[in-house]
DNA sequence: AAGTTGGTTGGGAACGTTCCCACGGGAACG
DNA sequence: CGTTCCCGTGGGAACGTTCCCAACCAACTT
């Protein structure tokens, strides 16, 4: 086989640092100071070297820097899932947040699949990615353990416990504390659960439920009825709180997927919201807030919990020594239209 | 300032391949054939290497080997909108071909913005991507086949003719004309469009709109309502269709989106979809297919626009001399609940 | 006048691989 | 028994940069 690859063979290469020195009638030295905008070059080389690179079409290799500085500027970050539209807006933070800090992003998801998942994280280990930011991983903590003592990483959208990794969560108990707070002040008192079973999040927010009742002396009007943060689950459970025999007034999903299939339940079933059900989501995403659905929720802030998640990461390729810490968000509540007082009994 | 970069002086640098062949008593040329699994290498030292790489923690790195190589494996795909869940499944498609054919997928974005597009693309070329597919970009088209000159290129999601560029497309004109043969089949006359502007498809719309309408001698009654692509274009739209003096009986809004707003305006005039007013989408998205929405609408095969887009690109990787080519799959009506024959007149 | 300084330049080594070539030794062959 | 062949191996060059060091020249200082 020939040594020449198959993009050469197109062609002529791309030129290189050499050409340029060539053309401009310098050495490779002062094209690369050039290149790197260092101060020490006179305007003359400066002007020359400027020129020949246009000229040239010429592009730095960055594979080639690479190489040799030993580190790549180029921060990893894997999400889970492309689908979730929930880390389109934490994308936009850690964009956002590594421009600022001279970083490139680079992308890859694992499709939900663990397997996939870490052979996403072993690429980005591979093109020495100088840190990570996992986005709702799944992987098992000892996979995520091993790599973090390679590289800075930090992870969003899961709540891992691991030492030795960044965690940037939405403090998801109080997010639902206040949520069923408003439920409670509008004179609920049958407000029920539609819980997020194992995915992120749900163990807090089912906590935060909990308490929260419990506090304000409803511990006897508790009723967690299971779900999976999707539709079909918040459809099935809606249609089960309703055809119990006591019918809760409001209703709180673990999220806005699942209201929204609660929401459709409530009204096949006859009801109105928010007169007959007051319905609560999670997450604000933009299901919520179409006019059609106007979903009364609460939101995380996405942007910044991905501006946090890259800022910690950084940090810490900056300074490898730094230890690794707990970053922990405010949700808000966002009223619309699906929550209001039950109705006056009688 | 030290040569040492931040990474190392975190602790020990990562191990080499010289590192791998010293503590398996064997030379880097036998390291080298191990890890890209070549034959000819004895089983005792293949053994020896893949002990030795597993008890030092050896990880390949792809930036020195690209180096040598000239070329990555690395496909850049460029997507301007990670908001917009149209790109998600076609990831999907361009993933599952990239790895059949032992190419890795790096993701971009450029949030929509030309000049961020650019500065991406551009950053992809830097790292030496062999191929790059944008998906949905909005750069100019001088921009765009002055990196076609450099490196493969294939795009998806807007329907550029540039020769030089794969184009992948769905056909949107033989999609618009499916959705309103549908409108018309059940009955309808008054076929009004919620317009898409500049939007990616939506003039193709327009015209299948237009010719359909035309085809079924209803050319009279063709009625184009400016509209974005947005859901509140979409609600605004439909307003302005239902105060009109001839309410159509039908709206076909050009994306999901819009339809979705649409929904909300007709349910706000008091009227019931699909009984007074039929109402069809475009794009069959996860928004169309919940139960609470469950909008008829037109199916692009996404995946397949993925995978098609990746399979181009790859080919023009490896055979530099093949010539770009235009790519047009089929769309598919999708019914669901929002359309059904017109109330009869009296 | 000689030394010092500072701005500018060029060359060589290094980064961690892959690829090519050469070499040695045993098996197969005549 | 000598030649040829093949398998396995090792070493050096190359990939395109950055970084360091040395050298040069002009201007300034003492």
């Amino acid at each position: 086989m020939s040594r020449s690859t198959a993009v050469e063979r197109a062609g002529r290469r791309a030129p290189t640092i050499i050409d340029v020195a060539r053309r401009a009638g310098v050495s490779k030295s002062v094209v690369s100071r050039v290149m790197r905008s260092e101060a020490s070059v006179s305007s003359v080389s400066r002007a020359a070297v400027t020129a020949a690179a246009e000229e040239l079409g010429y592009r730095a290799n960055a594979v080639a820097r690479s190489l040799v500085q030993r580190r790549t500027y180029n921060v990893g970050v894997m999400v889970s899932d492309l689908h979730n539209i929930f880390f389109a807006e934490v994308l936009d933070g850690l964009y956002a947040a590594a421009a600022d800090r001279g970083y490139r992003t680079l992308i890859t998801t694992g499709n939900r699949d663990p397997l996939a998942e870490a052979s996403a994280l072993e690429q980005l280990l591979e093109l020495r990615a100088d840190g990570v930011v996992l986005a709702g991983s799944r992987m098992p903590d000892e996979a995520i353990a091993a790599a973090a003592r390679v590289i800075p990483i930090a992870a969003v959208g899961s709540d891992l416990r691991l030492s030795g990794v960044d965690v940037v969560v939405d403090d998801d108990h109080k997010g639902a504390v206040l949520a069923v707070e408003h439920l409670i002040g509008l004179g609920h008192r049958d407000v029920a659960l539609i819980d997020g079973g194992k995915g992120a999040g749900a163990a807090e927010r089912r906590a935060g439920y909990r308490s929260a009742m419990a506090a304000a002396g409803l511990g006897a009007h508790v009723r967690v009825e299971p779900g999976d943060f999707t539709e079909s689950g918040g459809y099935e459970g809606a249609r089960r709180l309703l055809n119990g025999l006591r019918r809760p007034t409001a209703i709180f999903a673990s999220n806005d997927q699942s209201a929204v299939g609660a929401l459709n339940a409530v009204i096949e079933a006859g009801l109105n919201v928010p007169e007959d059900v007051s319905l609560m989501g999670y997450d604000n995403t933009a299901l919520a807030a179409l006019r059609h659905i106007s979903l009364t929720t609460i939101h995380q802030p996405r942007n910044q919990i991905g501006e946090m998640a890259m800022r910690a990461v950084v940090r810490r390729i900056e300074k490898p020594g730094l230890a690794a810490r707990r970053h922990v968000l405010a949700p808000k509540l966002v009223v619309r239209s699906t929550t209001a007082p039950p109705r006056p009994i009688g």
